[in-house]
DNA sequence: TCTTGACTTAGACAACGTCCAATGTAGGAT
DNA sequence: ATCCTACATTGGACGTTGTCTAAGTCAAGA
């Protein structure tokens, strides 16, 4: 994620001790966290940060696409570092955890034009749902 | 709705004013209200009920399978009264006001095996976001 | 009509997120 | 290397959405 921080300085922000520790702690894995898991993640490594600086920076990362916001249900929205590969998300009904799938076939054109309103549709956000194999056993 | 008043007493609901001016609101209009909408709404037509029975209330329309619980974006969850056919739902990023649709295709047949990781899918929500004529304007 | 258990109410509380004024600091200018 | 300043951070107040509780109220069966 060094590229991460590369690509952000270059168009003009200013690297601070806070924005790398909120990059590091997105990078690598696998789960989508919360921001107060990011938070309690980044205080780990830098015990003085505040949460106004986490919702800060992951808003920023939102903003400059490098990082998508996720809202399965209607709680803390989830933040996926996976930004620059089309995919979706399979949900577990039971309990929560999140996998990106990549479904075949053009999304946008299922929705035939009677049926858009008028909209100018620059999204489509597909969620599977079901049981785990953990929580189906 | 007065089939939906009958349904809930056939299944032990008392019948109050309160809960049935909650599911007048909820009746007739395409728009999916939230739950303080709902509130507001409902205050015209009965100015003492309170905001915990309508929480209440919905809750209950969603546990009994009258209504969908949708939250499109980290906010204030809307209801949605047409739970009775499947739909997708078409949502403006600036103003949240969401339209049912009806995408035509296989939803679910889209998502290959070897991505399915050993999930039981049991349901496909499909969020189209894009700007309302409205909003663009 | 009476009774009772389910329903409603107001308001406190909790989770998640935003905003602000005061303070600190990255990085260009000197 | 040091200084400057615009930008970043901080902590805490505040806002929104939703939940919970104790006390009062009422629908509907006996």
């Amino acid at each position: 994620m060094s590229d991460l921080l590369e690509r952000l300085r270059g168009r003009g922000w200013r690297l601070t001790a806070q924005r790398r520790v909120v990059a590091e702690v997105l990078d690598g894995d696998h789960v989508h966290y919360t921001a107060d898991e990011v938070h309690a993640l980044a205080t780990e490594r830098l015990p003085e940060i505040s949460r106004a600086t986490v919702y800060n920076t992951l808003g920023e990362l939102v903003t400059l696409g490098e990082v998508i916001e996720v809202s399965t249900d209607g709680r803390a929205k989830r933040y996926d570092p996976n930004a620059h590969h089309a995919h979706q998300h399979l949900v577990c009904a039971r309990c929560g955890t999140i996998r990106d799938v990549h479904p075949s076939g053009d999304l946008l054109a299922d929705l035939p034009a009677q049926e858009r309103y008028g909209f100018a549709i620059s999204a489509v956000e597909v969620t599977y749902r079901g049981l785990c194999p953990d929580c189906a056993a």
